[in-house]
DNA sequence: TTGAAAGCGATACCAT
DNA sequence: ATGGTATCGCTTTCAA
């Protein structure tokens, strides 16, 4: 930019003007503007950044955190954050907490260090601290995917709740009456809300929950656990008709399982995934999913993050909880 | 650090220092870095790595271009990307081309303005003028998965001969001969690699490839296409009794097709898929697959960038080609 | 309309 | 050992 101004003869505060536009608003003659734009493209200039941020005290960058950027789900939220950022001229840098509090804390920090105008968060949800922190200091961000229930953020949510509702309700109106449900140890808020929709919604079917029919499998070991799991659901005194897995990885190591012990899925156990996976429609049997809108989730995050970053002019809505639908495929027999 | 500085009448020079850990180096007396460790610790001081990056021509971040980051494949990679990158102290931008060479351009341009010490790009493969021109500027950079055949770069690739040389010839041993091949229009040197090795397998084998058993689809249009490619070579005249699918999507498709088309596979067509794709063990049947070594070649791409950025002193290799292996499952009837 | 100059927050050189 | 100061590249305020 001192090149530029230094050939012309102009002052870097005419280049920089021009540069950004402002040229017309603060009156700079349309002969030096046309100069300077002339001469700034065959020399291909472009701005960097770095000072641009500097100076302007932003960075045009947002932060995202997820648990692991190549698990299915959170790489395709990424890919739509991705381009719906990139209409607002931002960038974003994404780092995987691989769901360890303390690396999310040490990620979260690095990102405000690094200056990023704000933060697409898929917390652990064992971080209030970090929360409270973003909060009071009034920055930029929205939760996604993960909720801290009693505190007052931004957040882009699906109604998981809803979305295993209508799982349990689909098997249940297929007559099947003894519904497992294999899911993660609570913590995150997600799986309370899927467990709790399983259990609320038998109860609207007048069944009694039975806590045997319920594996809630640790983060660290279900690779290991989900076999045992399942071969005491599926043995007496248990038996059960049908497994509801709250997330798909489990479905598909389930599903494993369920094979290497020889059950008939849909014929002795229904199975429902809460979230798709790849080929699940070809799978044998292709398999009913709870499908989660990723698009919008994605692209809801990047909108109201904007509005904050941009001091809330947009009146978009901050809080958002949007429904899942369920894929009817075979595995239920239906 | 001009407050703590200030606050503790020492110099920013100092604190600078102590904060870099260059304080015993400079001799600077150890009471004095106490103090200031102690007040930035207390006041959680961090730097801001847009000034630090600024004055040091640093960014410590590294910009990834990759065609898709919802694609399972490239998640893959980002995933081990991220994980490296994150051991060096950089975090890594990433940005899509959805296979767009005038995207990548943009990308590029931005990413080269946004100061990243460097760059991995999986290329379109059809901008040899924006890897001229970082070749000329020096830029460190690595490409990844693609390759521009005719230029010298550092690249991680895997071998698309050998991966295609491999499923073929075991399609043959199971004493397939009338092998399809379904990919995609040439243009990527990864595909090009992938039908020779297609072709040169059969020669090998004394048979000659016929080029009615060959159908390159669009980018644009597979979906589409991919439906009569497969009708014309499940019929007569072709009529063939296995298919070799180029990339992961095009099995996805091509078996939902082949269902539709009530073809039995294995037993009337085996099919064999480059690349693997999350639950393509549970697929009916379960599919036969080239694995593509990902956390490798995410891990070498790091390695090799890090060194071209740090000036080569490591003297790793800065070419590599990967080894993919054939996962035998069932879709070949073996 | 244009230009000079003061920052932005760090680093690094040069004195002291 | 420590402090002053120029510098990185750009934005922005204030005068001219």
């Amino acid at each position: 930019m001192k090149d530029i101004a230094k050939n012309l003869n102009v002052s870097k505060t005419a280049v920089s003007l021009v540069l950004n536009n402002k040229g017309n608003e603060n009156k700079i003659s349309q002969d030096t503007q046309k100069r300077i734009l002339e001469y700034a493209k065959k020399h291909n200039y472009a701005a960097n950044s770095l000072a641009r941020g500097l100076s302007r005290g932003k960075s045009e960058t947002i932060g995202l955190i997820i648990p692991e950027i190549s698990d299915d789900h959170y790489a395709k939220i990424a890919g739509h954050i991705e381009r719906k950022a990139k209409g607002y001229g931002y960038v974003v840098v994404y780092a995987s907490s691989n769901r360890d509090p303390k690396n999310e804390t040490k990620l979260i920090q690095s990102m405000i260090n690094r200056q990023v105008d704000g933060l697409i968060l898929a917390s652990t949800q064992q971080n209030s601290e970090d929360i409270d922190m973003l909060l009071e200091n009034n920055y930029p961000f929205v939760l996604v995917d993960r909720l801290y229930p009693e505190k007052e953020t931004n957040y882009v949510v699906v109604d998981n709740f809803g979305g295993v509702q209508k799982a349990t309700e689909h098997l249940l109106n297929l007559g099947r009456r003894k519904i497992g449900f294999i899911t993660l140890k609570p913590g995150l808020e997600a799986m309370r809300q899927r467990l709790l929709g399983y259990q609320e919604t038998l109860k609207q079917f007048n069944i009694k929950p039975n806590n045997a029919l319920v594996k809630e499998l640790s983060n660290e070991d279900y690779k290991v656990q989900i076999k045992e799991a399942l071969e005491e659901l599926v043995r007496f005194p248990n038996s059960v008709d049908s497994i509801i897995f709250s997330t798909h990885y489990l479905t598909s190591l389930g599903l494993r399982e369920l094979r290497r012990l020889n059950i008939k899925v849909p014929h002795e156990v229904a199975i429902v995934s809460f979230d798709e996976r790849g080929a699940f429609d070809l799978v044998d049997p292709p398999i009913t999913s709870i499908k989660q809108p990723g698009s919008e989730i994605g692209e809801l995050s990047v909108d109201i993050l904007m509005d904050e970053i941009q001091g809330n002019k947009s009146g978009v809505d901050k809080t958002r909880m949007l429904e899942p639908f369920l894929i009817v495929r075979k595995s239920c027999g239906a």
